[in-house]
DNA sequence: AAGCGTTTGTGAAGGCACGCACAAAGTCGT
DNA sequence: ACGACTTTGTGCGTGCCTTCACAAACGCTT
């Protein structure tokens, strides 16, 4: 589903359910003596963020535990999806009584690999990278900005909350410096494949891109984009058919 | 795929080919006496405005005709995709030629509901409301701002590209007196459960939220989220597990 | 210790979406 | 006018995701 966002997909190979095809005189369905290796599916990965939010949630309303059934209600999923979805990353509820919030929220936490603060730098400081760098949400869930770029040279030198603007040319040093990357874009959509070619050679493999444009990377390379004009169009889609409806054109 | 994102789903009836298989002895299965609804997958229906962007940028390009193969590689997805993707709007492709730019445009932007204007409001006058109230691509693609609102004294009455900012209580009004009306929620995530009931209590059904909670609509309102913090964990997580291959913890 | 109510974890089934592969349909060249 | 080539539209197999339903597991009460 969620789609052609991310683009080197394959967790590892492991099959889920490994007592499958291989079927050799084996005499055992596996002999995998250890942890029984489990891939998370996508779209499990693309519900934890908020499960890890309800979580926090829950957590500051002085809850120890949860049903499963109450975590959906606050994640806004079904439960059965909840379960199943926590069920990929081991056992960690107790039956009869439910998840004990905190070790739930620190399972998750360090699955997504939230255990240390993953640098981000900003690319484009426009309107747009302006209010993501101001923004207090990424440091609070595990993401410190540690860089802003422009090549405008009237925003270059600028201090956004406590960050001063550097030129694109420092880009590779403080991506390369630093550990792994991730790297935000919010240039205009006619550089975009340009500034993320520069991002990926300077060893950035992670990428999310806010500019209306396909941009192109190699496999090792993750891309997510974030389209408001394609959510617009797509609440426009259902709103019209809502209308449509109404009228009596159809059923 | 996407999602628990959109409530409502069925599509409208669209036929392709007229020709097909009604027999009026409808003594099957069922009596669909005449043009045989065909719902648009939502999945489909999410990557429409991606094709209506490849069309655009074709078109500028100065073609008049594109195959399947070839506005499948500048929409980023694979053909076979694309054109079943495109069936379900109907037959506007030529065999051996390919589709007219202008016209797939068109029937696109049809059955997304962008042939007039739709009206949106933005509400939380922020960091990124700023940024999202004076944006350029929402006007070019068929989506016009309305109306700016705040709570915020100090923010109501300031003039953000040729809008003033209103008070939240003309809210209702402008909801009322324009036709259907699209919401962007860009309020801190405390208050976004409160100021949504009274846009929907306005007639508001479309909205689109950026504040990082959960937040619940009657079944005739649509709501889709967008979550930058959830994308960057998302990152993470693939991000983290290509550390561990390369450090070899895993195959 | 045993029973009872609660809740998890998961097998199994159904649905949806993706991609392949190809016949139908049209164009272009001769 | 006809054949060769190109490209669409889609039937079908496959795999992923979701949902249901329930046995196993646990705490609590007696
Ligand atoms: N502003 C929004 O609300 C909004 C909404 C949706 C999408 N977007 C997209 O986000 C992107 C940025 O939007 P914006 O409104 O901030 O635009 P903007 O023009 O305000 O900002 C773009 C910034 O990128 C910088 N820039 C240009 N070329 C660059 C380069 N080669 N390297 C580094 N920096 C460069 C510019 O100097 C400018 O500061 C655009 O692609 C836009 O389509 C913006
Ligand atoms: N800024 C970002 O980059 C960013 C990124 C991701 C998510 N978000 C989310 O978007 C939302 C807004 O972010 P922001 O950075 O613009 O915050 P902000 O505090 O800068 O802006 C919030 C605005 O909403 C107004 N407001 C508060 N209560 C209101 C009410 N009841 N009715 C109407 N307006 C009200 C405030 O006056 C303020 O102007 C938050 O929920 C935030 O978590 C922001």
């Amino acid at each position: 589903m969620d789609d052609d966002v991310v683009r080197s997909a394959r967790l590892r190979p492991g099959r889920n359910r490994p007592g499958a095809g291989d079927d050799l005189a084996d005499l055992g369905p596996c002999e995998s003596a250890v942890p029984m290796p489990v891939e998370v599916p996508e779209a499990t990965v693309s519900r934890l963020p908020q499960y890890l939010r309800a979580l926090s949630a829950l957590a500051e309303a002085g809850l120890r535990t949860v049903s499963s059934e109450a975590l959906a209600e606050a994640a806004g999923v079904g439960s059965a999806k909840l379960r199943k979805d926590l069920s990929y990353l081991g056992s960690y509820g107790t039956r009869g009584v439910g998840y004990e919030v905190g070790e739930l929220h620190q399972h998750i936490a360090d699955r997504l690999g939230l255990t240390s603060s993953w640098r981000v730098v900003i690319v484009g400081i426009g309107n747009l990278g302006h209010a993501l760098a101001g923004y207090g949400g990424f440091a609070s869930r595990g993401f410190s900005v540690v860089g802003l770029f422009d090549v405008d040279p009237t925003v270059v030198g600028e201090v956004v909350s406590g960050l001063r603007v550097r030129p694109l040319d420092d880009l590779e040093a403080t991506v390369r410096e630093g550990g792994a990357t991730i790297a935000v874009l919010t240039v205009p959509a006619g550089v975009a494949q340009g500034v993320c070619d520069r991002l990926v050679a300077a060893g950035v493999t992670s990428v999310l891109n806010f500019a209306p444009t396909v941009i192109r990377v190699p496999d090792h390379v993750d891309v997510r984009k974030v389209d408001l004009a394609s959510e617009l169009q797509i609440l426009a889609f259902h709103a019209q058919r809502k209308a449509h409806v109404r009228v009596g054109e159809v059923v």
